[in-house]
DNA sequence: CCTTTTCAAACTGTCGACAGTCGGCAATCG
DNA sequence: CGATTGCCGACTGTCGACAGTTTGAAAAGG
């Protein structure tokens, strides 16, 4: 009980608390250690992790604000649950992020941008013949990051970094695996393609059908999941 | 000075303490009674409140994840303090988030949202005759939430209530009045008008040249300003 | 046996306090 | 006189505690 011998308990150690705590919830959520809709008590979590509870409760109004808890006024909080129609609004918002990235790249579009997006199509390829989904997932998220971070537009990327969350929730939710490596592969060479042409149209086309395929995705899996 | 006197002082009451707080250093902020780039201090706001640290830390992380406070580690808040990119960024992410809105606005377009956006451009030109700027710039943002709002995707309405506390801080620190009172009437009339033709192509140019103009605005400031 | 009331346990909101750290200023040294 | 180093004050990060409220269940009544 004491708070001392604790701190081998915690999984807590030194660094900034709260973004400790707030790692590991954000984890503990995704991979749904925490069922949807579980409350989350501050006493509880603090014991837990060896540590006082004002951490725990700026590290959980973090994650409210990302989107992966929500709160209600003396209740506390609650694990974010997702229903069938906010999951489509997020994979909506993504495509309203991601379209206007394109279409902001595709004007100042250079052979470096190019590159590093190409190689970072390679490595997903690689990683979608040998490693886990959750490793596939990421290295998709961090392709689809370095579109919005090369439009140019900071406060866009920022958007993207707090949907980032909901979306891997998003993800963890339908629990699908991610498409076949030949359809990411594809589809990724499509968007690259479409942004060395030049065109915005073709552009728009090609990031439309990208989400499209994403969010049919969600679809399906919500009409199997309930 | 003393801290117990200072609950005369203090503009806290009752309520949810964070709240309260958090509307105090909004407006605060927007009304620019803190400079931009001032620090603030965390126990000097408890005290000149009358409030505790906690609620006023909590307030100061809302502000910070809505983007009226940058925090440094171990230094504190302080106000945010735009530079010109930074208000193109954030006048383009809503021209992004607006030209999503109203793609997805005309689809599912009907008489009773076209009536209460008319009565809001009629109440925004009764406004603009008659009351203060503040006032004016207040009922312009509600007409741009109905537009995101009637979209129907709640997610898209979180992103912009986000950014409008930054909107504000934009137009604050342009400091310029609104437009002429004809020219706020044209440009929101031009905008149902194209909602009201159905056709996507049309919307999209009205919204384009309605924030187009909006972020003329913006870039003019700043040469005036710096 | 089911409904209602009451009570205790737990939890959130808030507070004051302590320790480690950062910034600025002065004293010392070259 | 300029640069460096040590010190002092202030502040943030973190902690434990208290009060009011909510929850859940036990007890009382129909």
């Amino acid at each position: 009980m004491t708070s001392s011998s604790a701190f081998g308990n915690g999984v807590i150690q030194q660094r900034n608390l709260v973004e400790q705590v707030a790692d590991y919830l954000t984890k503990a959520i995704i991979s749904q250690r925490y069922a949807p809709g579980e409350r989350l008590s501050e006493v509880q979590l603090a014991r837990d992790l060896g540590v006082s509870r004002a951490p725990v409760r700026e590290a959980a109004r973090l994650l409210e604000s990302r989107g992966l808890l929500v709160s209600q006024p003396r209740r506390g909080f609650f694990v974010r649950a997702l229903d069938a129609s906010e999951l489509i609004d997020v994979f909506d918002l993504r495509l309203c992020l991601e379209r206007h990235a394109m279409a902001r790249l595709v004007d100042n579009y250079d052979a470096q941008k190019e590159q590093a997006l190409r190689r970072q199509v390679e490595l997903m390829c690689e990683v979608a013949l040998h490693d886990s989904d959750s490793r596939k997932i990421e290295e998709d998220l961090v392709f689809h990051r370095m579109l919005i971070d090369f439009s140019g537009n900071r406060r866009l990327l920022k958007v993207f970094d707090d949907i980032t969350h909901e979306l891997r929730l998003c993800i963890a939710l339908i629990g699908k695996t991610h498409a076949e490596p030949d359809t990411i592969a594809t589809c990724h060479w499509q968007l690259l393609d479409a942004l060395a042409s030049g065109d915005p149209q073709r552009c728009r086309e090609a990031i439309d059908y990208h989400i499209g395929v994403a969010r049919d995705y969600v679809v399906q899996g919500i009409g199997e999941s309930s």
